[in-house]
DNA sequence: CTCATTGCAAAGGATTTGCACTAAT
DNA sequence: ATTAGTGCAAATCCTTTGCAATGAG
């Protein structure tokens, strides 16, 4: 939060309201939000801003070093706020779509190694398992989040 | 290809000329197609197909499990056949966009395992890793392919 | 003949962009 | 004052759908 503005500041950025609104909700939020997830976050804190400005300060955010961006192969991206750890894969429940993060340095490794094998010069790597959460295997969630 | 004139048989789906155009280019290609690469492919052959068809017939060949479908988080999916390794992973080019298949029991493992740690029951898991391969780290290959 | 497929164009969902207007510095 | 940000609507990209015309069985 605080921290953004400092970027926007450093940067020469105009600090606006919206900014503000859009960053909070994101920063604070535990989960991988879509960028309409976040636009109805705000409408519900009674902000309304409009979508192109959620878009266009989501990119800042992560150009910010802040946010990450992440494709779960939805049809659509979500955000979630760049926390310490280094490097988290993401299991990502089939019925009500909650995500839930883990981590493992072996695949780190294991990836590097496999990169290397075929010549490529790796960047990064992306893993998501599928699978049906606690919840939603004893039937209680049903849809969406 | 004549498996799936028989698949389309066993389910009294008419077998038209698109229909085996389109698995002939999908089942016989190397690389990873996108239904635009499928139309364009057609279209070279001088097979003109409109695009809805190449969706839907797209769609017939994930079900007749003769197609894999794929989505590497590009904004579009791509298809390939399903060849007879039960699991592979892709190593995608960030330059070039060429894909590479590799394989690794590991993973099979290393996933069904964190996802029962987390009360999670495993359906499938898929692992992209990002770099630059070969030929464009030496700036051959410039763009798409 | 009968019913599913085809193609085109319109519709959709997510995201981007052009532009007049407003606000930050 | 300047310059960048904002909102709205229009535009894009990929994919899906409605519907009349067409073709497979």
């Amino acid at each position: 939060m605080e921290a953004f503005r400092a970027f926007l500041r450093d940067h020469n950025l105009p600090v606006t309201a919206q900014r503000q609104a859009i960053a909070e909700v994101v920063l604070e939020s535990e989960r991988h939000l879509s960028a309409d997830d976040v636009e109805r976050d705000l409408a519900v804190r009674g902000v309304m801003v409009g979508t192109a400005t959620v878009y266009r300060t989501l990119e800042v955010l992560v150009r910010s070093g802040l946010v990450v961006e992440r494709d779960f192969g939805e049809g659509f991206k979500r955000y979630e706020p760049a926390r310490d750890e280094p490097q988290h894969e993401h299991l990502l429940c089939t019925v009500c779509g909650n995500v839930t993060e883990f981590s493992d340095e072996r695949l780190e490794r294991m990836t590097t190694l496999v990169a290397e094998t075929h010549g490529y010069a790796r960047q990064r790597h992306r893993l998501v398992i599928f699978g049906v959460c606690p919840d939603c295997q004893r039937g209680v969630r049903t849809k969406k989040s």
